[in-house]
DNA sequence: ACGAAACCGTTGCATATGCAACTATTATAA
DNA sequence: TTATAATAGTTGCATATGCAACGGTTTCGT
């Protein structure tokens, strides 16, 4: 019982800074990694659809993606079936940075689990994503009671 | 294997979305939640020592607190021992929303575990607590590597 | 004892994020 | 069909957070 919410919290902040840390010098700061893995793991999607995917508020997926394609790493289409909405896609300046950002991450997940045997892991990562969907659920009830 | 990472992060804004959402009309932000946490667990402790074991910024935590001390939640006290620090109180208002604080987290806790048996959460929450220290160890070392 | 280094807090500046209001487009219902 | 509601994106404003530089204090090495 004692505070998962705490705990993951401590975790997911410590993550960030050590993505940051290993990111000196790059052009892409830490907030944006997720951003790669999802638009290069879902090219064409709308930015409604990563802010809800990624739990963002859809202004700040506006703001990064704007970033993001100044900076070369993103193209935007408008879909030819609903002119609302812009289709995200990575370009090869995106796709080539895709190994670094997996190689910092994959580090940290590695280290983080270092000493933990593969039974626990399961367990572990098994419970993590029933929590994941949970998650979910909980946001759209609440969502939906505050309106 | 499959990145801990982003799941943990996407569980993490989630709840702090829901928090953000149950607290509609309140005075305090979800952002303040881990300070009534931390300060009402630890009375007396430093910004430094609140800084580093919420891994946030010093500075944000010295904003944070500025306004908590506005607002009327905590007093902050000069050590007398060491001239450079200030001690973090928590004021009865502080102490009298505690409770409102405990109860959103401990539901979300609470019904991000349903379904899940006991004994896996045993197991989760052991995984959970190894990855919390390791990941200190993680930081320090990546901070100690860039200086 | 003294000077250098480490430590603690603050502040200026930058970025990230959220909310609400707005525009334009699409979907729904009467 | 037309008015209304829902959707997608943008922008203004506010807050949260981080980094670096600074000033005062303490500690340490010589």
């Amino acid at each position: 019982m004692p505070g998962f919410l705490w705990r993951m919290d401590l975790i997911t902040r410590r993550a960030s800074v050590f993505r940051t840390l290993r990111l000196k010098g790059s052009e892409l700061s830490g907030c944006h990694h997720p951003f790669v893995m999802q638009i290069c793991k879902n090219p064409g999607r709308s930015q409604e659809w990563l802010a809800k995917n990624m739990t963002l508020n859809k202004s700040t997926v506006a703001r990064a993606l704007t970033h993001l394609e100044n900076k070369g790493y993103v193209r935007r289409e408008a879909d030819k079936n609903d002119k609302r909405a812009l289709l995200v896609y990575p370009t090869e300046r995106m796709l080539s940075v895709l190994s670094d950002v997996r190689r910092i991450t994959d580090e940290w997940n590695e280290r983080l689990c270092e000493g933990i045997s593969s039974e626990e892991l399961e367990i572990f990562s098994s419970v993590l994503e029933r929590m994941k969907v949970r998650s979910r659920e909980l946001v759209e009830e609440a969502e939906g009671r505050s309106k």
